[in-house]
DNA sequence: TCGTCACATCGACATCCATCTATGTCCGGA
DNA sequence: TCCGGACATAGATGGATGTCGATGTGACGA
């Protein structure tokens, strides 16, 4: 069977839904895109998600993005999790480094779902 | 002469910026975005957000919004200030009542920001 | 086996933010 | 002129969140 709604990380969960221009959002609808855009709503995720979207081969080391920032690795660590959970950056680890991907069609649902008018 | 950064609305200072998967952003890219984000980050401004979008007219008055929540006027007041500020909402008084109208090209320049491969 | 490096988790703390009630302002009607 | 309705502002408060230092975990090399 199909996963529960619950199950879904925020990206799975608003894949579905249509522009925030045509019709009015549901209060449900609301709350399962808003994780989406509050992952995004911080300048160091923000930039974090750049930095692996625009990163050579696609993908970022942690320790990489580490020395981007003025900011503890805790910090960063946490951050990238934020972003991992949403669904936004894929995880996988070789050896002893961490490697985050993007997910580009997240980003491109999360757009759609803005844009609306020009999907 | 043109408005200092300053001055401008979240969405007057993001226009500009290339789409976030084609290069890092620096850390004054992302703190000109990043309030823009905040603004739609909230259940209760994504629902405002497409309620006005959605609306005959384009546009709808603040009492017609207050009846759509649970929550007391001056909470809607607040959101829609928010809104408003971010440059997402333009803001029209008419006699005793206040019409807000969506601004969609700010929502379609976050879109192509986030979105960027496609735009 | 031990030490080290890369990264995650924990717990604490300060700040931010959504919400409320109370009050202010502006407009139109009586 | 006064009253009431529509909306905004002010101040207070509880909960969410970004950051840190300390510590845990797991992999690799000596």
């Amino acid at each position: 069977m199909s996963k529960s709604l619950l199950e879904l990380t925020p990206v799975e969960a608003v894949a579905c839904c249509a522009p925030v221009t045509r019709e009015p959002l549901s209060a449900e609808a609301a709350e399962r895109i808003v994780p989406l855009v509050k992952a995004i709503a911080d300048p160091v995720r923000l930039r974090l998600l750049s930095l692996v979207a625009s990163h050579a081969d696609g993908e970022a080391c942690v320790c990489d993005l580490n020395d981007a920032f003025d900011l503890s690795q805790p910090t960063i660590s946490h951050h990238l999790k934020l972003l991992h959970q949403a669904g936004l950056l894929d995880r996988e680890k070789r050896g002893v480094w961490v490697y985050y991907r993007i997910n580009t069609a997240a980003l491109g649902d999360l757009a759609g779902l803005l844009g609306g008018v020009t999907a």
